[in-house]
DNA sequence: AATTAATATTAGGCTTACCTAAATATTGAG
DNA sequence: CTCAATATTTAGGTAAGCCTAATATTAATT
């Protein structure tokens, strides 16, 4: 029985503001420099309206928020309208995109009907620990295919699937 | 009829908007109705001060929050004072926590730091399916206890505890 | 070079969802 | 009836993130 007599239950909000983050990104800078790495795997470069597209927001939005991710060391401009990664959001980058995958993969294999939306709703509360063992977790299942084999089987005779 | 490519990426926020909840709790509101479970678990009634203090929040704030609350069909007011579970509340308050302990209790099986705060984060945000999902994995282990043994090996071998 | 089209930025405002302090109101105990 | 505890209202503030509309910049075409 879990009590709650211990005082250090909060509300979402008190727990967010709780937890500075060190990177200075918030969840929607996280979202911006994702994808800005994910286009810049493909053109080396990206650009404001690319990631309008990419994200479904005005440019206008993009335009402040890259200008965020350039103050805080993650992004640069080369010729005034093409987006490069710095080093930092080189590593940075590519360690949401694989948490991203992490988790994603994650709700993939305990069955969610929408792994993307969910993922991109948990991925920026998570700790960079608990994703490591999350992804401990799902290395098992792959270095044990038995097992692998006799979880999917007792999820699906378990839930039922909807849709 | 094709269904829409619907792996179109969006911001946190994007998909917070999409997602509007029938129930009409905010994640606030859900922290707000499952202290109030809990605490009406305990004395079948609970109070503004009393909330005060367990969320650490100040009394106008739970003021306000449990009106709204009122007025969604979850509490009721016996004596002006004192505040009680509707029918409503009480199955959405069980499912509230309910799913509370099963998220938690995956992050302690995952090797969490924090479980208690990650969960806090991250309860909000997952459907109802998935939640059901992540209790047949614990499920999984607790009817296997040989592979919940394999795996927790596995994981305090591969993830080094920072201290 | 001048015009137009494409791009990007700025300015300003809006919304949601909270929270707070301070003033006021209510209750209930003695 | 009065004091203390409790609750509510009022009025205000913050933070993040989005938008529109106007403006500025760059690139492309003639």
């Amino acid at each position: 029985m879990s009590k709650p007599a211990e005082n250090e239950f909060r509300t979402v909000r008190g727990y967010q503001l709780k937890k500075q983050n060190e990177s200075g990104l918030t969840p929607a800078l996280e979202d911006y420099l994702e994808m800005a790495y994910r286009l810049c795997l493909e053109e080396s470069y990206t650009r404001v309206n690319k990631l309008s597209e990419c994200l479904n927001v005005r440019p206008s939005s993009v335009s402040k928020m890259v200008s965020r991710l350039v103050k805080l060391g993650y992004l640069e401009y080369d010729r005034l309208d093409s987006i490069l990664l710095t080093e930092e959001g080189r590593i940075t980058g590519a360690y949401l995109l694989e948490r991203h995958n992490i988790i994603e993969h994650f709700f993939a294999l305990a069955g969610s009907s929408n792994p993307l939306e969910e993922t991109e709703l948990v991925e920026h509360m998570l700790s960079s620990s608990t994703v490591l063992r999350i992804q401990t977790l799902l290395k098992f299942f792959e270095e044990n295919p038995d097992i692998h084999r006799r979880f999917k089987s007792f999820r699906d005779r378990t839930v039922f699937p909807e849709t």
